[in-house]
DNA sequence: AAACTATGTGGACACTGTCAACATAGCAGT
DNA sequence: ACTGCTATGTTGACAGTGTCCACATAGTTT
């Protein structure tokens, strides 16, 4: 344990812990050097000992985040058909984005990949890239792997946003009509919509031809 | 003309496009209403007469971004097959998402969506989405043309957002690989590249059955 | 001419990230 | 055990920010 005394003993780490965790229940703007280090109590200034920057602590947070989305993969079984497998991946990386709604906004903010990207922060980020590369592999597609994992990404990237910004339920006439790809259940559970389904199988039929 | 006398007379959009200036020339972080008042010559509350926010302030600017957006999908000749119709208007949406890059990300930021959206963006946002739905109802889909709708604008919102975080070229073999929807021109021409045409493609193919 | 309203100003306040100078503790080597 | 060395934490300061309040000015209406 850390005893109350000059040296904290764990700082660095429970830096990104409450700063997660502050992310996560306030949203980003609460999060402040001076507000954690109270926190954690120590002194304002104690966190440039462990990062140069506000932002290199933010990126520290985003790294975890994607540490923490990649491992939610892993689970995933193999021995599937690959359209299958496929389209689970999907919903794990929608089910993770619209259940860490602010994390996922800072791991792809422009606080984070404006700057030059740390090498944790990029390994981390390619490690889910790379999971469902494998599994396109597998698939008959041939050359034409790179462009299907990127339009994969691109389509579940977009779905998430969308979401997390209420953004699916916007239409014309006034009423509130078309909320295609809304979760109704609370926003705990691992509950992919139909519509989310019928998105992802839009995308599998375009592409097993 | 706005003469030097106390009065400005022009202020309120003076300060937009001013706004919209430094937002697309430094980035978000330099658009400070002191700054902005000394570059219009008026001091730094004068803002506080016609927005009551910072954040009110950057809603307006989103909301004519999302005006100038749907006005460049205008016009798209509406008398064309429609997969062709909607393959030309999620081709001018990323167009106009990647050649606006920080104005694109405000459009979609926390601080905007997160506040209760005025009816003045609103309105302007879901103008391009009517625009395309109209053009999906002309096609045969019945009664999914919701579902398909969201997964365009998903499909199209993801593509540009890793366009601009520079996102499609990560891969884990260490090399710069796969820039796959990279368009290798300058930034300010109309230039799809083939891949983006590919990933639209996969859509388009997924949709016609 | 007088009153009213819209618009702009200057001073203050609390808050922020950041830095420099200093303080403390643990560790290494003699 | 003593002496440095290095890592880590503290304090005070500074410039910059959004925002509010009391006041100033100009244009408009009565």
């Amino acid at each position: 344990m850390h005893n109350k005394s000059y040296h904290h003993g764990n700082l660095r780490e429970e830096l990104i812990i409450e700063a997660t965790r502050v992310l996560c229940e306030q949203g980003i703007d609460s999060i402040t050097l001076r507000k954690l280090g109270k926190s954690l109590g120590v002194s304002k200034a104690a966190s440039y000992r462990h990062f140069v920057n506000k932002a290199a602590l933010l990126a520290a947070v985003a790294a975890e985040g994607f540490r923490k989305m990649s491992s939610s993969f892993e689970e995933t079984s193999n021995d599937e058909i690959p359209q299958i497998a496929l389209n689970v991946v999907m919903e794990r990386y929608i089910s993770f984005a619209t259940r860490n709604p602010e994390l996922y906004r800072l791991m792809f903010s422009r606080e984070i990949f404006s700057l030059p990207v740390s090498e944790e922060l990029l390994e981390a980020a390619s490690k889910a890239y790379t999971g469902a590369k494998e599994i396109l592999s597998s698939m008959n597609s041939s050359e034409k792997t790179a462009v299907t994992i990127n339009t994969a990404w691109a389509l579940v990237h977009g779905i998430s946003l969308l979401i997390n910004d209420n953004l699916l339920a916007v239409d014309k006439s006034g009423n509130t009509v078309h909320a295609l790809f809304v979760n109704d259940g609370n926003p705990t559970d691992l509950q992919i919509s139909e519509q989310i389904s019928s998105a992802i199988g839009v995308f599998i039929r375009g592409i097993s031809t």
